[in-house]
DNA sequence: TTAATGACCTATC
DNA sequence: CGATAGGCCATTA
């Protein structure tokens, strides 16, 4: 079924590993910028978390946010680390160089 | 069917 | 510069 979650899922599993990708970002790839509520609201229900890495997912800011239950905020930190993203002072990822284009 | 909520973003004061 | 309000879409009650 080609809901507006499917969409939504499939840029978020686009997301290259190393990379990370805003909630606007990911609602303009799906088709429609105003899916910014929608993202939020799609990756909450995460049906299926060990293919889609909302982990992977940040706000603008370039944090992660607080209701992240997926296995604590270190988590999420841990795994985008592995993958080598830096993190700034400040708790947040450098968007400016880790931020994904779009593109594979 | 109407009303309310949400892992957001942008504009305005 | 910091805080507040509004708006969009889909889901739930």
């Amino acid at each position: 079924m080609a809901s507006t979650f499917e969409m939504i899922y499939q840029v978020v599993k686009k997301i290259p590993s190393g990379k990370v990708a805003t909630y606007g970002q990911i609602a303009l790839l799906a088709g429609n910028p105003r899916w910014v509520r929608v993202v939020g609201y799609a990756l909450h229900v995460n049906p299926n978390p060990n293919e889609i890495p909302c982990f992977r997912v940040v706000n603008r800011e370039g944090k992660l946010s607080s209701a992240f239950a997926f296995g604590g905020e270190n988590q999420q930190r841990f795994l985008l680390e592995a993958e080598g993203v830096e993190f700034l002072p400040d708790g947040r990822v450098d968007l400016q160089r880790y931020l994904w284009n779009g593109i594979d």
